[in-house]
RNA sequence: CGCGGGAUGGAGCAGCUUGGUAGCUCGUCGGGCUCAUAACCCGAAGGUCGGAGGUUCAAAUCCUCCUCCCGCAA
């Protein structure tokens, strides 16, 4: 069976998914159409934005459907008219119910960005960098009823780096995802696909990020806040407190030798600004006032001094 | 029409409320000190105050419009 046999929908909505259908457009299945997210309101101004995804639709020229809720028995209807032999799924953003589930022959595959069981869920990337993970990856499935708990296909690691961020490491994944599918379309084709279940037991679920989980508790190590720090990067971010504004960090360093007062600036010069936590310092290279441009260390002190001994959060 | 902040020598900021010779920290350049330096001392250059109108004897400062940037919110 080749690729230009399989008819095929394709359902995503952010940028993480742009690379996996390119790749299923590039190997050439019958892309018979594309599901993403309404258009919403985005962005300063409101204004309407289309998906990623749907963009690269309509470049293709891929028919794209938007439908509110896919438990809605009209769109499950309408998928089904399109006879697809196969529905890959990446970041739909949509739980998908039983009734879709059971309409492609070949059934619904979803990529994942993470090595499964571990970090099913939605911020699986951020968590990943949050919890000090040093490698993590993307895992294709069947999809079943769960969330992400579907019979594993194929898996590919890859080594995540100390001081990389969710947004970069995001970026691998994004490019891994598209092999790891392109992957599994070929064993699909070949006959070769296995499935393995996952073990519940090492199982574990990152729930979406919200904004407050950028607030940093300096009583935590160093490490421990360096993680949340480049695992929240570039959203939502990390932020603490400075003399009643909120104030957002990133390019942090993990400095063990430094110790002080949780929460205290030790030092603060060209390098950075190092701050005090329950272990060891941290050492911020860039930071950022509200309605302000994000700043490195050097010239956010050209405007603003923040003398050793401040008290930050 | 979602709410809000901002645009001032190369960088980051102050000055605007109460119009009237443009200031701070840093960088750059020259000189000095020093074994030496990203340190220290002395000196210098560099701005039509985002753009266009308006009010005024006089606008960075007040009014109107425009362009661009950013925070919140999603």
């Amino acid at each position: 069976m080749s690729p230009e046999q399989i008819r095929t929908v394709f359902m995503g909505t952010p940028e993480f998914a742009v690379g996996t259908l390119e790749g299923l457009i590039a190997a050439g299945c019958q892309m018979v159409g594309v599901y993403t997210q309404p258009d919403r309101p985005k962005g300063r101004g409101k204004k309407l934005a289309m998906s990623p995804v749907k963009e690269l639709a309509l470049k293709h020229e891929i028919p794209v459907f938007q439908p509110l809720k896919m438990r809605d028995p009209q769109a499950i209807e309408k998928l089904k008219a399109l006879e697809p032999d196969l529905i890959v799924v990446v970041a739909y953003g949509q739980i998908l119910p039983k009734a879709v589930l059971d309409i492609p022959k070949f059934n619904c595959i979803n990529v994942h960005a993470s090595l499964l069981p571990k970090y099913r869920g939605a911020a699986p990337i951020n968590m990943a960098i949050v919890d000090g993970e040093t490698e993590t990856g993307v895992t294709t499935m069947l999809m079943d009823v769960g969330l992400d708990t579907g019979d594993m296909l194929v898996k590919r690691s890859l080594t995540i780096g100390p001081n990389e961020t969710a947004g970069e490491l995001h970026d691998r994944l994004a490019v891994l995802g598209r092999e790891v599918m392109d992957e599994t379309l070929k064993q699909l084709c070949a006959g070769t696909l296995q499935a393995e279940k996952q073990d519940d037991s090492l199982s574990c679920y990152a729930s979406m990020m919200k904004k407050e989980d950028g607030l940093i508790d300096w009583s935590r190590s160093a490490q421990q806040i360096h993680n949340q720090v480049r695992g929240l990067e570039p959203w939502p971010g990390a932020y603490t407190a400075l003399e009643g504004e909120a104030l957002k960090i990133a390019a942090t360093r993990v400095d063990a030798t430094a110790s002080g007062d949780a929460g205290c600036v030790l030092a603060a010069d060209k390098n950075g600004v190092l701050v005090a936590c329950g272990e060891g310092a941290l050492l911020i290279g860039e930071l950022q006032l509200p309605g302000k441009k994000r700043l490195p260390a050097a010239a956010f002190l050209s405007g603003r001094q923040l003398p050793v001994g401040t008290r930050l959060g």
